[in-house]
DNA sequence: CTCAATAAGTGCAACAGTACAACTTTTGAA
DNA sequence: TTCAAAAGTTGTACTGTTGCACTTATTGAG
């Protein structure tokens, strides 16, 4: 997601408090900004490293000490985003389902990103579409999203960590929105799948507060 | 798949009729070979393409026109593999549902692998395992190889291409041997997963020959 | 049989992504 | 003020991968 240093307060990351950490972030927003900036205006695969090194005015093992390899650069909040995914379920209000805080969570993020920056976000979707390098990386993202919120499903629904009914919710719960982005509709969409899923879910595991 | 040089009669590669061809053939088994004993030996990572290169008696450049990238040298018979798979389904026997067809082709390649070369088998897959660039690799061939199945499985049983029926047939008939390789009895796991399969497959699609 | 087209292979230099190590500057706190 | 840790820098080198110019072997057609 292209982020333009302004977000909205839609999760964990409000208090860099120390001028340090300030610091830190403002280098690492630097990078990330040049980097997509530049891979939007001439594609991914005709940005080299250093060039971004340059652009940013840092060093390129500076840059690498805030982005572990190239793909990172452009899937910059990837962190934060699990983090509030598996937020989203651990910090749910009393009495909330599982499915049902998992759909909250994917409408509420849909508006934030499909928001103000619609055509930048297109862009950076074309972007990443096009190039196999992101594809790939995008599709292993995916993967490490999903194994990780079905060990928190595991969790907090009380059932084995191996259960395949919680892989199958985390699947789910990750492929609703991106089935829904090609809808016409893309919010009745993600409400549709999620209300479907959470009557066959009932059934499995009635367990979670 | 560890391959010895001398592989039974199991696929669509018993011809390389001209000595240009065969010598082609050769270099690459050379390549594949010399490639696969350093890497268990020492360790993917532990191996440079140079060091391969002249195991092989070959150039790097020559190594690269056989194979795409470094890690297609473990999975040399990726698409051989991939061929077999499709072909079951294209050339199954008269009156043989695809289920039916697709398990007949997972038991006899689990025979096959399996048989003489178990302790080769066991050391490869680990390598694998352990090796964070070969198991990246092997989902997204894994990935490629459903893809192409559903395809398949689509056309020949008249299906929509973009039924999620056949992705999803060809999903599970890709995942049963994975799973089964766990089991303790992996042939009885496949037989039941796929009788399974056939009979909520015969619900959805009856327009198979 | 000859010959030109084609494919395989060679050697080398270059580039891009990444790692590493030794060094300098900031910065938080005592 | 002092000091140790963290952030950043510089330079260097390794590894996968590609491009280029060139040699050699195979082959199909005349």
């Amino acid at each position: 997601m292209p982020s333009t240093t302004t977000h909205a307060a839609t999760g964990p990351a409000p208090a860099p408090v120390g001028r340090r950490e300030r610091k830190k972030a403002a280098t690492r927003q630097a990078i990330a900004d040049a980097a997509l900036r530049l891979f939007l205006e001439r594609g991914y695969d005709e940005v080299g490293i250093r060039e971004i090194a340059d652009a940013a005015d840092v060093s390129t093992t500076t840059l690498f000490k805030h982005f572990p390899v190239k793909e990172a650069l452009v899937f910059d909040e990837d962190s934060d985003q699990e983090a509030r995914l598996l937020a989203a379920v651990r910090e749910r209000p009393e009495g909330r389902s599982i499915p049902a805080a998992l759909r909250e969570h994917a409408l509420t993020t849909r508006l934030a990103t499909g928001a103000a920056e619609d055509g930048d976000f297109a862009a950076f979707a074309n972007l990443v579409a096009t190039t196999p390098a992101l594809r790939d990386y995008a599709q292993n993202m995916w993967l490490r999203h999903a194994a990780a919120l079905a060990r928190v499903i595991a969790e907090e629904s009380g059932l084995a960590a191996d259960d395949p009914v919680c892989a199958a919710l985390a699947h789910f719960a990750l492929e609703a929105p991106r089935a829904a982005s090609t809808h016409d509709n893309p919010r009745q969409a993600i409400v549709r799948a999620f209300d479907l899923l959470e009557h066959g879910w009932s059934g499995h595991a009635q367990a979670d507060a």
